[in-house]
DNA sequence: AAAGGTGTCAACCGCTCACTT
DNA sequence: GAAGTGAGCGGTTGACACCTT
């Protein structure tokens, strides 16, 4: 049995939309609200249009503080970041930029972000700017060194974007200083990276039992105890296992016990990673916190501190 | 100047997910 | 639990602008 369409296709408009039509949902809107419900609005507002058109013109172009033009090399930083962690979750990446639409995104990343790292690229490292999802060989062992990762070491060596280079990266050596209310009396190793990084667990193995559940406990209980600092608010998270990395804003107003929430649920689910972490960026907190999986965690792990 | 090629971006389509009945 | 529904998402399309030959 096929899905009722959401309209009648019949009796809507489509295409591009007018100065009148615009007005009137904005008015609409302004005056109203949207009402939670999207296919009934434009009937409301008098528009000949698919609720779904109404609300993509409303995202996208009518709604206040949406910012065009163009981007700034840091936006384009954290979008080149985010898609090598997460790949194509627009909304998620979005998130991270006020003011600019997923749609803005997806369409400057798609017409002009990946020439431009193309085009900075040697053809060999061409693959490396694919999201880790695509990558057909397998992540490198974290006992390797840091630049040998991939996607993110070189992504967030860019300012503006550069190409990685082992030898002249600055990155890996250790930096107590930026341990600020990080609290040491877990015996959860960490080890930071250059200025822009901090990695919670250690390289090899930040697992200090046999199953790694006690390694696992110590890192959530130290990452806490680093977020709580007030040094350590709205920085940007990245944490990598065995098979695939991620990458979280922490919002500034975070609370220990929305981190027990979601750590806890993660930790007993083992579910698909990737999704799950969609799921926690969605679901808590406008989508700013890390999510961990239990399976994952048993694998080499680490999570980088971006500022 | 005209034709063809390319780039840009707004909008559409079809799908999944979450929620309700 | 199944079916229905709406919201939201990402991929794709198509119209238009601009560039090149």
């Amino acid at each position: 049995m096929g899905r009722a369409p959401c309209c009648d296709k019949a009796n809507v408009k489509k295409g591009p939309w007018s100065p009148e039509e615009d007005s009137k949902l904005k008015d609409y809107i302004e005056k109203n609200g949207t009402g939670g419900n999207w296919i009934s609005l434009p009937q409301k507002a008098g528009l000949r249009r698919c609720g779904k058109s109404c609300r993509l013109r409303w995202l996208n172009y009518l709604r206040p503080n949406i910012k065009h033009g163009e981007f700034s090399d840091e936006e384009d930083r954290i979008i080149c970041t985010l898609y090598a962690n997460i790949g194509s979750r627009w909304s998620i990446i979005a998130a991270q930029l006020p003011g600019r639409t997923d749609n803005d995104i997806k369409n400057y990343w798609n017409t002009k972000l990946k020439k431009k790292l193309m085009n900075l690229l040697p053809q060999s490292h061409h693959n490396t700017i694919l999201p880790y999802q695509q990558i057909s060989s397998p992540l490198p062992s974290h006992s390797t060194s840091f630049y040998n990762q991939p996607n993110t070491s070189f992504i967030t060596n860019i300012e503006p974007i550069s190409l990685p280079s082992p030898i002249s990266n600055p990155f890996y050596h250790n930096q107590e200083s930026l341990l600020n209310g990080f609290s040491t009396n877990t015996s959860m190793q960490y080890n930071s990276i250059g200025e822009s990084v901090v990695m919670f667990g250690s390289e090899g193995s930040c697992c200090t039992s046999s199953d790694g559940s006690l390694g696992k406990q110590e890192e959530i209980m130290g990452f806490q105890n680093f977020m709580q600092s007030s040094h350590n608010h709205n920085k940007l998270i990245h944490g990598s296992d065995g098979r695939g990395e991620y990458l979280v804003d922490v919002n500034h107003h975070w609370e220990n016990e929305k981190v027990n929430l979601c750590f806890g649920k993660e930790i007993t689910t083992g579910l698909d990673y990737d999704l799950e972490y969609i799921k926690q960026l969605i679901s808590c907190n406008n989508g700013n916190y890390l999510s961990i999986d239990e399976n994952k965690m048993k694998e080499e792990k680490s999570m980088y501190y971006y500022y």
